[in-house]
DNA sequence: CCACCGGCCATACGCTCGTATGGCTACGCT
DNA sequence: AGCGTAGCCATACGAGCGTATGGCCGGTGG
């Protein structure tokens, strides 16, 4: 199953998860992966393209991850909800993948090649959360609709972020709660009740 | 005025937002500084203490600033509204803070030293604007205040991060109507007009 | 049978890093 | 006047880094 460069990008998330851009050397992934320098150098022939390639494949597991919630809901507002939840890490299991996120926004605000690939992936983000916004709520203008994927895309952003670096202030039920309420009143046009 | 102290500490803000982690270190600070290596350690024993300082100061001129605005504002809503404005970066001048604050969360995600730090401060930033929100409505019960000071935290937090990030997608135009639009939300209590 | 090549390894090169050390100058205090 | 100390500098050391190089090993095609 795993091909060995897969492997590779593994042990490089977890590194970054753990220690952070510091803390990546092609000479620790080599040791951790049990293989030799060369063979990292031999399936990724410099760091650069080691990084790119493992940021991409966080890219796309959270990319899956999130279509297959959209594909199970039965109707936009369960998949808006679905896609919120997915994206505020909750559990242990979901921080490695929110700490490499979270290394990648920071590089991409100084090396312009990672900023260009972190924008089209966020890009894509908030188009798909503007038409499941204007599935569910059909009366909205386009220009609002895409001013709401924008509030709840930085919601969801900043709650994961709080989530990541201050987990005792926002922790896993106290984020759901903030992410439920806020599409409480998105999915609920103008002055309503229960 | 500026303490040949004080100055290094500019040095490495601009250094860091310039280039990141990747691209500080003590040699690059002295000779930016116009001083030698030694002069750098003088000042700062190690390079965490270097770094460390300059995270402080720009949290402390972040925190100034936005005393400042509430210090200057009328109502609990001009405050909440200006202390608002001061967290999203709009224009070039405010670029390096934030990308010093993103670094700075990148590394509370793995470094603990800095992640104390990291919270205490965002902690107090939380509960200022809980005690305005308090104020601007007070109608809402303590749980309810600590949920909206939490939510637009992490909303201020989510389009500081894209303002960085993603200049393109987030303008600082359009983060300025989000922000207005969900204050306003926020300061009118349930169902209202103009 | 042999040439080839993908996959991997061991090692080396050159560089930059953080930090340690020792010395020089100028000023304040007694 | 003499001494201590703050401020700064030049240099050195050891470690870790990214990358380059050249060789070995096993399977495959001619």
């Amino acid at each position: 199953m795993a091909a060995p460069s897969e492997e590779l990008l593994d042990v490089v998330v977890g590194l970054l998860a753990e220690h952070g851009f510091e803390g990546l050397s092609i000479r620790r992934v080599a040791a951790r992966a049990g293989v030799s320098i060369g063979a990292v150098q031999h399936h990724y022939p410099t760091k650069d393209a080691l990084l790119a390639a493992a940021m991409r494949r966080v890219d796309d597991q959270v990319s899956a991850e999130l279509a297959g919630r959209v594909q199970r809901a039965r109707t936009p507002g369960e998949a808006l909800r679905a896609v919120s939840e997915g994206l505020v890490p909750a559990g242990p299991e979901e921080r490695p993948a929110a700490v490499v996120w979270l290394a990648q926004v920071a590089r991409a605000a100084v090396h312009e090649p990672t900023a260009v690939g972190y924008r089209a992936s966020w890009q894509r983000v908030e188009d798909a959360l503007s038409r499941l916004i204007a599935a569910a709520r059909p009366g909205l203008r386009a220009e609002q609709v895409r001013d709401e994927a924008a509030v709840l895309l930085a919601l969801l952003d900043g709650l994961a972020t709080a989530r990541v670096a201050e987990p005792d202030r926002v922790t896993g039920d106290r984020a759901r709660r903030l992410v439920g309420r806020h599409l409480d009143a998105l999915l609920t046009p103008t002055g309503d009740r229960t």
